[in-house]
DNA sequence: TTGACTTGAAACCAAAAGGTGTTATATTAT
DNA sequence: ATAATATAACACCTTTTGGTTTCAAGTCAA
């Protein structure tokens, strides 16, 4: 309660499909609202709200160009859904999973 | 159209912290839906809805023994959701996507 | 058969999600 | 200065979410 809970986290952001194909276009390119909007069949207004919550998520930032909020992603917190997903993926892949474990140990050495 | 749009897909599933810690009881142990529900502050009730929504998105099942609904961990449709995160991991780990890439590859001599 | 236990299903509720449209403000080009 | 553009901030609406309580029905044990 010190810091006021935050409302969206990552697992909630990427739950929307919208929110997803919003995140995959900005990998591609950054890109302004107005730009983003045009690849979607809803309103601009519609666009901004779900930019609000993938920005509480951190998962995109914008900064403010001249008339123009260009948008760009900040892939990190998709990190936490990795790990949350690592417990699991040993019920499906052992082989990978034990190797993405060496793999991660030996980047301790660096 | 053809066939009903399924209402929740694994990705609305995971979305709810709930859920997530559903998941991971059935991780360690199949139980019936009462023995679930006290791990819980909410009621039995809640826990049931919560069960539906993971049982539509596939990620658990439950059959009937007795008087009990067991419920079971179905780990597969993670597999989405992390086949949409490699997508993303080389945003920040480039060593070990281009690792795992290799490896999927081999696994195709099998 | 009675009683305890577990689930299932319904009705209800408040709040949040996901949209809409309107209006206001800042910026740029003419 | 004016007009066009891009965003921001509201107010509003409908559906979904996440919870509750209540009641009915199936199962088991005594």
């Amino acid at each position: 309660m010190s810091q006021a809970a935050q409302k969206h986290d990552v697992f909630q952001a990427i739950a929307d499909p919208t929110r997803r194909e919003v995140l995959r276009l900005l990998s591609e390119n950054e890109m302004p609202i107005s730009k983003i909007s045009t690849h979607f069949p809803m309103s601009r207004t519609a666009i901004v709200k779900h930019l609000h919550v993938l920005t509480e998520a951190k998962l995109v930032s914008g900064r403010k160009e001249g008339r123009e909020k260009i948008y760009h992603l900040l892939p990190e917190p998709l990190e936490e859904v990795q790990q949350w997903l690592s417990y699991y993926e040993k019920f499906w892949s052992n082989k990978l999973s034990i190797l993405k474990y060496v793999v991660e140990n030996e980047e301790e050495d660096k």
